[in-house]
DNA sequence: TAGATTGTTAATCGATTAACAATC
DNA sequence: TAGATTGTTAATCGATTAACAATC
């Protein structure tokens, strides 16, 4: 089997999500570039990797195309998920109904505030810090979003690998490390866009 | 001038925060590799294309290349931001310490909201959507950043346009369009890093 | 001077685009 | 059958890595 490309992946969720406001039985390649600005080669070639969803002189159909991309990402099932810093940010999170729709459930979230702890946000109890091992291998959770302070990243990381955590996603400015790839981390670093902002302002305005 | 790929910036951002964490007056692009995770040629390559900064056999001036990454991102000055939704996301943005660490201040926020419209967060009242254009107007605000729902993004974005502003961070799962290139977005997607969460899960799980 | 590390050119790798035979 | 659009191979483009002469 051919290897997939990483950058196929970000591709192939904008064509769902592309897919899902088409009223169209069938899109082609050609239809569905000027929807999503992408070549018509590129989108060909993204799914060509995982099989043959086109007919010749007609397009995709949409629908198959719809429950395919679904099997692919992953999207045919549900996540239990643990949230780790219950800020600002992590409040925010608790209350964000995306998750919902791609799937993914918070099932459980921890703090180190005492003021914090025992209060329910979104029918969800805070909980304390230090009973993150316990309670994730009983509920056997394997995703973990984690909003801390970035002091905290490195040892919180750590210990949510220990008990099974296998991939993390990562609001702090911060690449935390991990051994030997026992967990996937994704990085949304907004200090980073904030600087290629300011790049972009300073050279045109 | 020889033109900057557009890969070279966010690896700015990350050398930029390697070298306020350390503590070393000079640092090899070998040591700063070993800190950062890129190759040691890339290091010296990126840096290659602002100018000499390092030393042969010492390495780089820490000092120095920090003054010179702050100007050459734009770090070195002030940006007013207007705040364009204040839902849950919205409101942790405005109560975020990151965005004045690197020099952006929002300076205002709006929401369409009746029950939002006048109250305070941060010091900051939140104003009816309707004031939009004539507040960036009088404030010469440049920069926005919009936590909407995502049939509201792109009418927002068509009206921030039109009245000056040149950069646009978003929040919701869509990709605005804007015309002639008028103004510079920047997606943060939260769907799509989901998207890639699953996919990894259902391979590694 | 000898040793170390830069800056830069050449080689490699990966992702995007172009071209076209296969096929509905 | 003729026309349209796929799937796939070849060409191009851009980013990363390797190699090494220049230099502190």
């Amino acid at each position: 089997m051919k290897k997939i490309p990483s950058a196929v992946i970000p591709h192939l969720s904008i064509y769902y999500r592309t897919i899902l406001e088409s009223r169209k039985n069938f899109l082609s390649s050609e239809e569905l570039s000027k929807l999503t600005y992408f070549s018509p080669s590129q989108i060909r070639k993204d799914l060509g990797y995982f099989g043959q969803f086109g007919i010749p002189s007609k397009g995709y159909d949409t629908a198959k195309l719809k429950r395919s991309i679904e099997k692919i990402l992953g999207l045919d099932r549900k996540w239990d998920v643990v949230l780790v810093g219950v800020g600002n940010l992590g409040t925010a999170l608790l209350s964000y109904k995306g998750f919902i729709k791609q799937g993914f459930y918070i099932r459980c979230a921890f703090d180190n505030d005492k003021r914090k702890i025992g209060k329910k946000i979104n029918s969800i109890v805070i909980q304390n810090i230090k009973d993150l091992e316990r309670t994730i291998r009983r509920q056997n959770i394997r995703i973990a979003i984690i909003a801390l302070p970035k002091d905290a990243v490195q040892d919180i990381v750590r210990r949510l690998v220990s008990c099974g955590v296998k991939a993390i996603l990562n609001f702090a400015p911060i690449r935390p490390y991990v051994n030997n790839k026992k967990a996937a981390i994704l990085n949304i670093d907004l200090s980073i866009e904030l600087e290629r902002l300011a790049y972009f302002l300073k050279r045109n305005t």
